[in-house]
RNA sequence: GGUCCUUUGGCCGAGUGGCUAGGCUCAGCUCUGCAAAAGCUGCUACAGCGGUUCGAAUCCGCUAGGGACCUCCA
């Protein structure tokens, strides 16, 4: 099946995949900060990380996927006020916040799920970690690479950095993050900013403003967990010192995974990831999609179609499909235009994928038109290859377009079944159930599955069959035409057949 | 200001130095009672300039545009 290669940012190479333990593979993935709705740009890392998962296991390796849920918020260090997320909505929505936290997990698991993504395995929360991220403080304190002021305590990165290379994955120079004021703008007085020694340095325990609703006793005092500890506390405790793949966003590659590489290195003695993967953004006319910037499609939004920038409601697998139609490392351009491409692709692609299922294998002679055969076997097994070439998804798809025609043609009856070898024709059923369904994870868009309408939809196409024998048009277009208004399509086949679909 | 990335046909997007990516749209044709679907055909691009090369969208340089990170961020 050849060798998987995947796209290192650490080393900005593509390097082999070889799993620290042979046979297994385990994954960490950033998972949500829960203190908010999920959005269009976290479907992202979810779906690209749900096929990577998939297909890990297509590989025969076992999985061990972890995904946290951020429940404690992360503090903004925004010059005003670090105040912890979560406390902060709860107060003013006037509800606990572990209700808070509960209504936004449930609302993740339940996109996802839309989203057909597989749950990780395992998926810790931050709160229920604390007694290990508090452990990890205090190993990083003891071997001398964390300091106290005034019930916080922050890492040292300089001098990490004088035996590490800190700033590696993220490309950073340590000198830059040293020097104050390099952005041109108002240098930010950030919130502790004083108590550092040095800029560059991060909080690891964050002293508890008395305001502050979500806080745990500590050998420090009443505080709460910096920022990247979580994630270095529970991929170690899950994982290992040493695991084999780290993902997330490209937005995440500085400060949090560089800041989270240098606790775990200090903590454990090693450095914690085999192979760091990033997903690039999602854009929304060549933006970013961020609070920040005011453009914003929360998942809710994009599945009802309630939003100023939509034009209408686009179903999940709309979306997922519309991602694995690029490559995970390059931006992806949102628009109505390209999504409504996406969709009519995906039907396109779906309808291809149904008819080959129901395709009836005969019994006359095999592979009669050698060229094809060879030509489908090569797309065929290309699939394999583009994914492991770092989980080229668009070029298997692509590949999957070009085969679309032939299976319609055999449909058709225009290329017999038999123009192709058993062996290969077999391979196309297989490859396609295994790679649209157990990999990429589509689904059917349309609600064809209801037997009760089944049933309904039979009689009205046997009524127009009749009609149809008798000449009597106007009853058969009645019919079709009627059942168009409704948002179901009537299609006459070419071997006299009659199918239908939901629009 | 620093670091890095990017610029592909009407739109979205893949891309290895030499071979048609693919999807959507559009046009034509075939099939069809009509329609839809499907099939076939066409639309042949690589920001600009210069360089390397037998040959570059693909390597190098410059110019211009866009973006990301440097702050919470998928």
């Amino acid at each position: 099946m050849g060798e998987l290669k995947v796209y290192n940012s650490y080393s900005r190479e593509k390097e082999v995949f070889s799993p620290i333990t042979p046979g297994h593979a385990g994954m960490y993935v950033c998972g949500p900060t829960v203190s908010g709705e999920s959005h269009l740009g976290h479907a992202r890392p979810y779906i690209t990380f749900d096929v990577i998962y998939r297909y890990l296991m297509q590989l025969g390796y076992k999985v061990r996927y972890v995904r946290n849920i951020t429940d404690a918020g992360h503090f903004e260090e925004e010059g005003r006020e670090a105040e912890d997320k979560i406390s902060k909505k709860a107060i003013l929505e006037k509800i606990e916040p572990m209700e808070l936290v509960q209504k936004y997990t449930n609302l993740f698991h339940w996109a996802m799920a839309q989203f057909n993504t597989l749950p990780p395995t395992i998926e810790p929360t931050a709160t229920g970690h604390i007694v290990e991220q508090i452990g990890m403080i205090e190993a990083i304190i003891k071997a001398g690479y964390g300091y106290t002021v005034n019930g916080s305590v922050y890492f040292d990165v300089k001098k990490y950095a004088a035996s590490h290379d800190y700033g590696k994955l993220s490309g950073r120079v340590l000198d830059d993050l040293l020097t104050a004021g390099s952005r041109g703008e108002t240098t930010r007085e950030l919130e502790g900013q004083e108590e550092k020694r040095d800029r560059a340095d991060f909080a690891l325990w964050k002293k508890a403003a008395p305001e502050h609703i979500m806080r745990w006793k500590s050998p420090w005092g009443a505080g709460y967990p910096g920022w990247h500890i979580e994630c270095s506390a529970m991929a170690t405790k899950y994982l290992g010192a040493r695991f084999d793949i780290h993902g997330g966003g490209m937005d995440l590659l500085f400060p949090h995974h560089e800041s989270e590489i240098a606790q775990s290195t200090i903590c454990n003695h090693i450095a914690p990831v085999r192979y760091w993967i990033h997903n690039n953004m999602i854009t929304i006319d060549g933006r970013k999609m961020g609070k920040s910037y005011n453009n914003v499609i929360k998942l809710t939004e994009l599945f009802s179609g309630d939003h100023p920038l939509l034009a209408k409601a686009y179903h999940p697998m709309t979306i997922r499909f519309f991602i694995l139609q690029t490559h995970y490392r390059s931006t992806l351009d949102f628009s109505n235009e390209a999504l409504q491409g996406s969709e009519k692709g995906l039907k396109r692609l779906w309808e291809g994928y149904e008819n080959l299922q129901q395709l009836a294998m005969g019994n006359g002679q095999w592979a009669s038109d050698g060229e094809l055969d060879s030509k489908v076997l090569k797309l065929l097994s290309e699939f394999d290859e583009f994914m492991n070439d770092d989980f080229n998804t668009a070029k298997v798809l692509a590949n999957m377009f070009e085969l679309v025609p032939v299976i319609n043609s055999m449909k058709d009856k225009t290329i017999p079944v038999s123009a192709l070898s058993k062996q290969t024709f077999e391979l196309l059923q297989s490859k396609f159930k295994t790679y649209l369904e157990d990999i990429f994870a589509l689904k059917s868009v349309s609600e064809t599955d209801n037997a009760k309408l089944r049933g309904v939809m039979q009689l009205l196409i046997d009524i127009r069959k009749e009609a149809k024998n008798k000449k009597d048009f106007v009853t058969s277009d009645k019919i079709r035409n009627q059942l168009q208004q409704l948002g179901i399509l009537l299609k006459d086949e070419k071997d006299g057949g009659i199918s239908w679909s939901v629009e």
